[in-house]
DNA sequence: ACAGTAATTGGAATTATTCTTGATATTGGT
DNA sequence: ACCAATATCAAGAATAATTCCAATTACTGT
């Protein structure tokens, strides 16, 4: 089944399976939403923004949601400090600035041809599987 | 006062007060745990540690003077997903390398002259405060 | 020594997340 | 289409790390 109301028209069109996971119409929805928030959201986030849709959601299946979503890679999750972890659908291996003045979280992009044992003495034979760059600042206007 | 107790082999002399922080003997005692362990303890490591010389301590005294330390610029704290905190007394700018087989962190240094406007696409105007690098993956033996 | 401030304790409270259990839904085989 | 097996969901209880709170205790400057 794919989504219904076409009438919304920031409707997604979302498959009944992504890279081996059965989309239900819950992981569907949050699905959605991640694609349409861009800034983020944690888990309660979505939950609250996906009850328009689905009154009956519980929170513990937008964690289940997530979980999967996260295990199968279709989003990432992403963590700041001690806080809720948020999710996001940018699969492309990227950064995040944090914005300490508004809290905003700006996807940061890596520049084409860059290797990171040029900028890091890594340890001997260490492979690297995973890498998270969180920067913190301000935007200043120019 | 200064540290009692100089019949240990492994003492570490820590000083009355420390970058205008006064240095209590609860704040001494969880200084000196993270200067001998290098292995980014948790605020429970720490605790469990720091009672063979302060059986009184408390946890949450423990959680005051990590962060009283943190907030002081003494040490680092350092978080991995959404893992307990870790504390580590190396201020130099440096990443962290998680082992994923043995749980291991090491600390992984910047190579010299490397900035970061040189890798990653800075939003315009962005004015950076603190980096964190954290690298996950394996140690291959060579 | 005294008053005022800061630090410590121990336990309760908080918060994000995970777990558990029973109900629902979906799939594949016949 | 029907049934059994499996997967998912919902609701609330449980957990774990951390913070908060109120009552002592320690330290500081005068």
């Amino acid at each position: 089944m794919v989504s219904q109301f076409p009438e919304n028209s920031a409707e997604i069109e979302i498959p009944d399976e992504i890279s081996g996971l059965r989309m239900t119409r819950q992981r569907q929805e949050v699905y959605r939403i991640l694609q349409l928030e861009r800034n983020h959201p944690t888990a309660n986030d979505v939950f609250m923004r996906v009850k328009d849709r689905l009154p009956n959601i519980s929170l513990a299946t937008v964690y289940n949601c997530l979980e999967a979503l996260v295990q199968h890679g279709i989003i990432r999750q992403v963590n700041f400090e001690r806080e809720s972890s948020r999710y996001c659908p940018n699969l492309s291996e990227h950064g995040h600035f944090h914005d300490a003045a508004t809290g905003v979280i700006h996807d940061v992009d890596f520049k084409p041809g860059v290797n990171l044992a040029d900028v890091l003495n890594l340890p001997p034979g260490a492979v690297i599987d995973d890498v998270e760059i969180t920067l913190r600042g301000k935007l200043v206007t120019l």
